[in-house]
DNA sequence: CACGGCTTTTACGTAAAAGTCAATTTGGCA
DNA sequence: TGCCAAATTGACTTTTACGTAAAAGCCGTG
């Protein structure tokens, strides 16, 4: 397990841009320590930038991005706090189970779509 | 089945303005006919809204939502277009698949967080 | 027939998420 | 130690997905 990555060993292993990276540390997703101004990202910084990916990935907004993050960190000492959190987390889950509902029904269309192309090749006597 | 839908009525249904269903079809992803100057949405209208939100939902573009929509019509009648198109549902699949994946260690990663709070919690002498 | 309510078109505005560009600064190594 | 590629910062631009406001058309009701 590396130390330290580079901005741009970032950039290459994930396919973004330098911008980017400074950009979600401007939004306070990551805080990669510094070396007198250069970025130095730490293996749990790299873990964050993948998590932040999937988020972008199901289409979540950064701030949406930014809450999902919070709620990883270690738990706080409070009650109320911790009651807080469970809620944002259970809002977070229904949430997923939401676009798991969307993402299953947009495969069955897709399903339903490919077979009938498949169906109509048949005809034309194609076999793939 | 209603034979057509206000537009005030679809925006209630589904929770959008009117500004947005106009919006996806200019963007060409809707089509409903007209009564003088005002449109008149079909069920087949009603349900490609309910796909285009499903998109939405998801995270996938305008652009994105609207191949997936082409790949849902009737299959083409020439081969070649009909071996692009399954190619065209093969790449929505791929994609849908990864963010499946997304999804799946998402909600893995909250389950993680919510059994914290829950331990903590109950460290704390808290019931849940 | 005037009115309120719904609808239309046109046009400009805007927030989010970066991209791009220019002007430094720096740090590693020949 | 001197230099050049890499890194940083700040400002401006772009794209997407609508929001919003203005001005006007249709239509059933009192």
């Amino acid at each position: 397990m590396r130390d330290y990555y580079s901005i741009t060993e970032l950039t290459r292993e994930f396919g973004i841009s330098t911008r980017t990276l400074r950009f979600y540390e401007d939004e306070g997703l990551i805080n990669p320590v510094r070396r007198g101004r250069t970025r130095l990202y730490r293996p749990s910084d790299r873990h964050l930038v993948r998590q932040i990916l999937r988020g972008r990935r199901l289409g979540f907004s950064v701030a949406e991005i930014r809450e999902i993050i919070e709620v990883y960190k270690a738990p706080p000492g409070e009650v109320g706090q911790l009651k807080l959190m469970l809620s944002k987390i259970a809002e977070k889950q229904q949430d997923l189970r939401q676009k798991r509902r969307d993402l299953e029904d947009t495969l069955e269309e897709l399903a339903r779509a490919e077979e009938s192309c498949v169906e109509r090749l048949a005809e034309l006597g194609v076999t793939t």
